[in-house]
DNA sequence: CACACATTATTTGTATACAAATAATGTGTG
DNA sequence: CACACATTATTTGTATACAAATAATGTGTG
């Protein structure tokens, strides 16, 4: 490999470091990074979730994770609640607050997505998709 | 977008965290990290480069560039020299040990770019290659 | 039932990444 | 030539991300 823009991870890295930027300022007004936004989509999805089960469908360490909560605990967008049937595990729940932010915050980043889409044709588009989600998730198909 | 899985961020920061992933592991037995190999390849294309050249090709803020030559620079792999012409900036060089791990690193993580094409065809990686360059790196074609 | 082993969340340490501020030095316009 | 403005590298602070260690609790096999 002679140039660094011939290495995938590279890459991969710096498209998404871009897409990252835009999703940020797009969040930005309501102070919320990327990260902490999928961690609510998935609160969204279904509230109430244990911890690992968040890592586990971002694919990200319990430590990670633990530092993620710990922000949005402390805006008051989500609450940590005991498991009464297994007392290692806390509950993920959204406050009112947190529940609010779903409509416009889902508004804005399909606002990116569609950017991100529109620079490819449809075709090319839902190719990537597969790609990514044949690289990342371990699939290429849907989960 | 119903599911966080639709999201081109996420789907871009999970595919990129994997090949990070493969990288490391194919880095670890030299000590260095993706990040770290990627600033050494851009010195074994060309050795006396200002830092700010060097965080103008890999897309890298100024502190992260000071942060990585540190490390590097601790492990006796660079150096930093002052320039004559210009008192503000330092000229990063190869030492001969930083020299020296050019054809091995390059070995190893082409082994790692092997193996994320063999999971297309030469055409998909084509295609993929060509539109990560032009989300991450602003045009479609090369630099 | 006891106890080795597993699971869950957290803490600590290291490495990106960027924003904002700072300090030193260059450059260009009147 | 002076001085506003730009450039370069660094420092500080915040936010991911993971590895390794720890503490508390569950589970399964003899």
């Amino acid at each position: 490999m002679d140039r660094i823009e011939d290495c995938y991870g590279f890459l991969l890295g710096k498209a998404y470091q871009k897409v990252w930027q835009m999703e940020k300022a797009a969040l930005a007004q309501y102070g919320i990074t990327p990260v902490q936004f999928v961690l609510l989509h998935v609160l969204w999805e279904k509230d109430g979730q244990k911890g690992v089960e968040l890592g586990g469908r971002l694919r990200l360490d319990g430590a990670t994770i633990t530092g993620v909560l710990d922000r949005l605990e402390k805006m008051g967008l989500i609450e940590r609640r005991p498991d009464l049937n297994d007392r290692r595990t806390n509950l993920i729940f959204l406050t009112p607050k947190g529940k609010e932010l779903e409509k416009p915050m889902n508004q804005v980043t399909d606002v990116v997505n569609k950017e991100v889409i529109s620079m490819f044709s449809e075709e090319e588009a839902n190719l990537l998709k597969s790609m990514l989600t044949k690289l990342g998730l371990g699939q290429k198909g849907d989960r």
